[in-house]
DNA sequence: TGGCATTGCAAGTATGTACTTGCATAAGGC
DNA sequence: GCCTTATGCAAGTACATACTTGCAATGCCA
């Protein structure tokens, strides 16, 4: 196997993450990724075919490698499994604080970017979806709604805090016991 | 005095505005403006000269007409300056309610937009720390921060409430008399 | 050492988009 | 009725940018 593989493709990914923050989907051209990757443009559209490809496969890979094997499968306990839930997301959230929001926002404007094949954050939420409906089917959270809101009544307020501390530029401080704790016996949560 | 002239100009701004809110400075083409605002494109270039002359102009005019002489004179008593500064705040927000999260996005992105020579969100806010200033002098505000601080500190929390409840899609109401008061009662009002 | 995979470089093509020019037309004001 | 002003239309220019092609160089492995 060639060697330099990884480096060169790695780089253009990265480059292309940073570059969508900065400038968005139609500022960042495919001339500046490849330079900031410190790769010939060539070499861009060998690999990824089109600069569509290239942004796809970058927002498809920023989720790190083993955060899909880390999440909780169905068989965890309750409490234990959104606690590794959350605690997952949580280092998601860190290892992309500036990026994140900016990223958001241009997969807001161009849709297209979120359609890859298998975008990593669809399949994580498949997953947490799977947990929902797996302890919903035990009879340990309420049947009267579907998983997803479920899930997205956990998640939620989690984005919804990290989105706004970094438009306010302040760190809001978060205690995972108490996070889950307040799920639980909130509403969504009560069974 | 040619009577078509203010139409055209008002239907380009308008679009302009609303364009530069869904695709982005880059992302809004020229053309796709002036079919929008149902002229031909040399039209645009002859009334604005340039594609950032129009944007610039768009982000100039949407402050609405008599925003500005609405503004409190720094001779106002103070509760009540603050009370008028609030509310044409409050108004203009409001009039803006759905464009401005992504304007300001914009605006982050692309600075020279607000360049324009008498932005009058500039001018607004200059009107306001002179307010500051003013009550500062006579002894009614705390002289150990520089006016633009204590406009900062009574204007802040106001955007910030605007942007999350548009953020989360939701209404955060205000009672502005409250919000006066807090302010007043509240570690930059101290005096 | 020979072959394959990966890359760079130089040069191109195609297209979109900002911006221009020339001419004709219509709407007022005087 | 003439002039100015505003506008549209058709055509075109200049440039940036996505994307391609051909060829040579280099690193690796058998």
């Amino acid at each position: 196997m060639y060697l330099h593989k990884a480096p060169a493709e790695a780089r253009l990914l990265q480059a292309a993450l940073e570059l969508l923050a900065e400038r968005g989907y139609r500022g960042a051209t495919t001339k500046e990724v490849a330079r900031r990757a410190g790769v010939s443009e060539v070499t861009l559209f060998r690999r990824f075919g089109s600069k569509e490809g290239l942004f796809k496969a970058a927002l498809s890979a920023f989720v790190p490698q083993g955060f899909l094997e880390r999440l909780p499968r169905e068989t965890a306990p309750l409490e234990e499994g959104l606690g590794e839930l959350l605690a997952a997301y949580l280092d998601l959230l860190e290892a992309h604080r500036a990026l994140l929001p900016k990223l958001l926002s241009e997969l807001l404007r161009h849709p297209e970017l979120g359609q890859g094949e298998a975008l990593p954050l669809r399949t994580a939420m498949g997953q947490a979806v799977a947990l929902f409906r797996a302890k919903q089917e035990e009879g340990l959270l309420r049947k009267d709604e579907p998983p997803e809101e479920l899930a997205l009544a956990f998640l939620g307020p989690l984005f919804a805090r990290f989105l706004l501390g970094e438009a306010l530029g302040v760190r809001l401080p978060l205690d995972p016991e108490a996070y889950v704790r307040g799920y639980l016996e909130g509403r969504y949560g009560a069974r």
